[in-house]
DNA sequence: ATCAATTTTTAGTCTGGCTAAAATATTTTT
DNA sequence: AAAAATATTTTAGCCAGACTAAAAATTGAT
């Protein structure tokens, strides 16, 4: 009946290959904990065994309901613990992924609502990703788009981004840009894909194409 | 160089008895953790080989400087997390300590220090008890006795218990009495040592003389 | 049908912590 | 000082949880 903490690891990641390919393939679950195909086996069958998640052999992983619940709640106190750290302890939003993944394991959902109330029942974490309310209904956003869409002449704000790697965001950090950063989109050059922009006092940026493939963006209307 | 969640709460418990018996046995450390002589033998060899504790054979347990810093750390951190769920999250005091029993384990100096900022580098928990500053260094307090020992006459103030489970912060808590409750001490009943307190509304009530050897108070000037 | 890629099985390792019982040391009593 | 009582350590082994390497099996694609 309880849940380890590498168990709700697992959950997490199988949430986020389902979501991203349909099913959690065996390989793709190794690879994203780190760890072997055998490993992963292993655990399947006894997540499987405990109802969390749907498992036959050779046919990879979807968690089943309560599987899915478990691993929205995960993601909620992730996030959430990562408004806490950001807002609250002044954290940088490339400091806190690591604290979040610990802070993610602790308590109960009474804890977690409580934690969400403080803060104020946010949307978003650092780095743009929704936050599942306590149903684990997550509100997807419209009209984010990968800032390597956007059209030369447009407006545009930073509301996300693809990867929330340490080594990315302070890449960002160094770039400026951040969560709520506007920008126009002066020019792209078809040579390599990167991109200009300008933001509103008129500095000018040079973004690759690797960059803005990462950055989620909202159209200024 | 890793110390365990089990080898933290060993430091505690060992802190604790070397503060109040002036050294830890193997019989007394074992009790508080709810184990057995034997493995805490073993523990406390680990814990020596890795310079955390004092330790020979026959003769007890004793923290070493790092082993008392990381010991008071833990209980920083323990009474800050206590700090944080009553005053932020609005947890009772009856009901934080599991919690921070498992928070008191996560992340590292940084994120301790700045959870003591974000608190307003609080001085004492929610049951009264001193926290340790960065440095370790604990504030004991002055002028604090049992209630048992108030005389009748004196106006004091609750400043702290010396049980902090849940049952006997129940208790209190049925009793209407909480830190910084001021009563007046009206008399004591020699025949069993219980008291009749008043409040500064006029309401009396009789504590006994259990309760009252687990209450700490500052009288009144 | 064959082959390459993926997955599972097997067999065993490793860590961390625990227990029960026997042996040993210490402390207290006589 | 010896004996008895108490406390501690040693020994030997268990257990959970997670992992690994290599061999075997399955799948899916050509
Ligand atoms: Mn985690
Ligand atoms: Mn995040
Ligand atoms: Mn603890
Ligand atoms: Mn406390």
């Amino acid at each position: 009946m309880e849940v380890s903490v590498s168990q709700e690891n697992y959950l997490k990641t199988i949430l986020k290959l389902e979501r991203s390919e349909g099913i959690a393939s065996n390989q793709a679950i190794a690879q994203n904990l780190d760890s072997t195909p055998a490993a992963v086996t292993g655990m399947l069958r006894k997540l499987c065994e405990e109802g969390l998640v749907e498992y036959e052999a050779y046919q990879g992983a979807k968690l089943t309901q309560v599987g899915e619940q478990h691993a929205l709640s995960t993601v909620r106190k992730h996030r959430l613990w990562e408004v806490f750290l950001v807002e609250k302890l002044n954290f940088r939003w490339d400091t806190v992924h690591q604290l979040a993944e610990e802070l993610e394991h602790i308590g109960n959902e009474d804890f977690v609502n409580r934690l969400a109330e403080f803060l104020g029942n946010p949307l978003f974490d650092p780095h743009g990703d929704p936050i599942p309310d306590a149903a684990g209904n997550i509100r997807e956003r419209v009209d984010v788009v990968f800032s390597s869409e956007a059209e030369a002449g447009t407006m545009f704000v930073v509301c996300g981004v693809s990867d929330s790697s340490d080594e990315f965001l302070r890449h960002l950090n160094r770039l400026g840009i951040e969560l709520g950063s506007k920008y126009h989109a002066v020019e792209r050059f078809e040579f390599d894909g990167s991109m200009e922009w300008s933001n509103n006092q008129g500095a000018r940026i040079l973004i690759s194409s690797g960059v803005s493939e990462k950055i989620l963006i909202q159209v200024h209307a």
